[in-house]
DNA sequence: ATGAGTGCAAATGCTTTGCATCCTG
DNA sequence: CAGGATGCAAAGCATTTGCACTCAT
């Protein structure tokens, strides 16, 4: 956690769009992941925020960070298939290069793609288009 | 399962390269995965192959399935957060297009790209670059 | 008989849930 | 005081592991 940034404020507010109480808890968890560019998981998340807070409970974290995501405050990321889940503040459409070796996950914004990757060592590049398949189309909804 | 295609025999003399026995076991669950474009899971697959061989343990098709993947028969996806892991017996590099709604897994071969899913209506991309990082190349090793 | 492979059950690890309690409005 | 939120523990799943047994070399 840094300074109060603008990301804070954007997630506070989002919450009340969401109507989701403010609470101390929320507001720490906001705090702990929203500046957070190393894309930590649920435990971690724990583990910083027990030291500050140390009633906060592994259900809040989970349970705030499922909220945060529904509104739209953070994304959730399964990039290795032994990993746990792991949690993104930057909600802006980007990509993620993962480390074969250490796990580390870097963002790679959309714009500047292999150029911005320059220092990772490309092995290969998973592509993942989601969406609605053309049997579900046809059945129509929301 | 189709007729003994050729992707079966593929598959077999990968077993044979990895070392790997050819028990029964694993030539079923060979044949099983080998021509299914469906992505199953393991349940999926272990389901299908306990009619056929009841005695078929729910481990031996885990163990099997890692085995295939280490051999190069099979690549396993984790495409959604919620969702256990997917088998692909494609393993020529490609991409996938997941339904939002119903979770059905299309293949994206890569010289198509956007073509090959003009049924499929995009919501989002996601790409993952695999590799190794800046502080792992300089640290060197295999 | 040696060792890989199997099958069962138990263990593990991540995540979710139930529920009593606590606030806050 | 009504409903949302928390904290704890327990439950759920998917996946892995330990171990005794089997079977092919």
């Amino acid at each position: 956690m840094r300074r109060p940034s603008a990301r804070v404020n954007a997630a506070l507010a989002a919450l009340d769009r969401a109507e989701l109480r403010k609470t101390p808890q929320r507001i720490a968890v906001v705090h702990a992941l929203v500046d957070d560019t190393s894309h930590p998981t649920a435990q971690q998340i724990f583990d910083r925020l027990r030291r500050q807070m140390p009633t906060m409970s592994f259900a809040t974290v989970y349970n705030t960070l499922a909220a945060l995501e529904r509104a739209g405050v953070c994304r959730s990321l399964r990039l290795s298939h032994d990993d746990s889940a792991r949690f993104d503040p930057m909600v802006e459409p980007h990509d993620h290069a993962v480390c074969d070796r250490c796990g580390r996950v870097l963002d790679v914004p959309r714009a500047r793609e292999r150029a911005e990757i320059q220092e990772f060592r490309v092995r290969a590049v998973e592509r993942v288009y989601r969406g609605e398949c053309q049997q579900c189309q046809s059945i129509g909804g929301s």
